[in-house]
DNA sequence: AACCCAAATTAGAATTAATCTAAATCTAAA
DNA sequence: TTTAGATTTAGATTAATTCTAATTTGGGTT
């Protein structure tokens, strides 16, 4: 029997290629993009393709192993942490950060009811200086 | 002298383009992305260019007379209304739908202090289905 | 052990959104 | 009325992502 992602209700392999891409992301501290996410996958598997990056991404975030982080006109970001938690982007140098605000998760709840969405995750972005950029 | 956007910190001009995008955003209900108010946006003044109404969209951005909202990698959508509020974003037909959760604005400060950013605004975003998608 | 078939990978083309460039035009102020 | 800086324009360019079509892979049968 092959490995597969039936814990997260996928029928998809996991094949070499997205074990490498997988394991970059988890080996990161930061949120690269596909672009930094392919070169360091082509250090593990010198033949990976650009595609398959893409691909093995839009598969991981449709299972839940990734989040896609995406703000203004720049490239996505991956974040390989899939418990819930909070992001604070930089408005000056673009830094993003971690924090988790356990507040956020409460508010799913009030949002869900102004909306009338049946709710499925909710994000908090802060946007503001950073402490390098605010002296 | 000539209309400026004083108020709002900018030295720039209010030319007869510029209005036309801006009133063309504040007439719409929903958010329009750059391609609609730029198709729009030429029904009042048929020679508008594209890159003008990128310029304009920037202006706006940045003197906060606009809001640009972005999300997966499709095109970024705009938003009129400048007081803060919340969005939620369909996760089946990516309807866009605005709301107000004045607790969101109170998490601004434990944001900032957990994430040590100096604040500006916060996002919250809630994902999940629209009233259509959840039948 | 050979076969089958669906899924996955590959390279490169295509698409899409947004920005840049350079020349022409406008406008407020001197 | 001249000028300098801001703005607009059309089209080229860039950057990110997706698509296409051909090839390969690998698990589940026979």
């Amino acid at each position: 029997m092959a490995k597969h992602f039936k814990q997260h209700g996928s029928t998809a392999r996991l094949t070499p290629q997205r074990e490498a891409v997988l394991q970059v992301i988890r080996a990161r501290e930061d949120h690269p993009t596909a672009n930094e996410i392919f070169e360091a996958a082509r250090a593990l598997l010198p033949a990976i393709s650009y595609a398959t990056v893409y691909n093995s991404l839009r598969d991981f975030r449709e299972t839940g192993l990734v989040r896609e982080i995406s703000f203004g006109n720049s490239a996505s970001r991956y974040d390989g942490i899939t418990d819930r938690h909070d992001h604070a982007i930089c408005t000056n140098c673009g830094k993003l950060v971690d924090f988790d605000l356990n507040e956020a998760a409460d508010l799913m709840g009030a949002a869900a009811r102004k909306s009338r969405f049946k709710p499925e995750t909710v994000y908090l972005t802060l946007m503001g200086l950073c402490p390098d950029c605010r002296e």
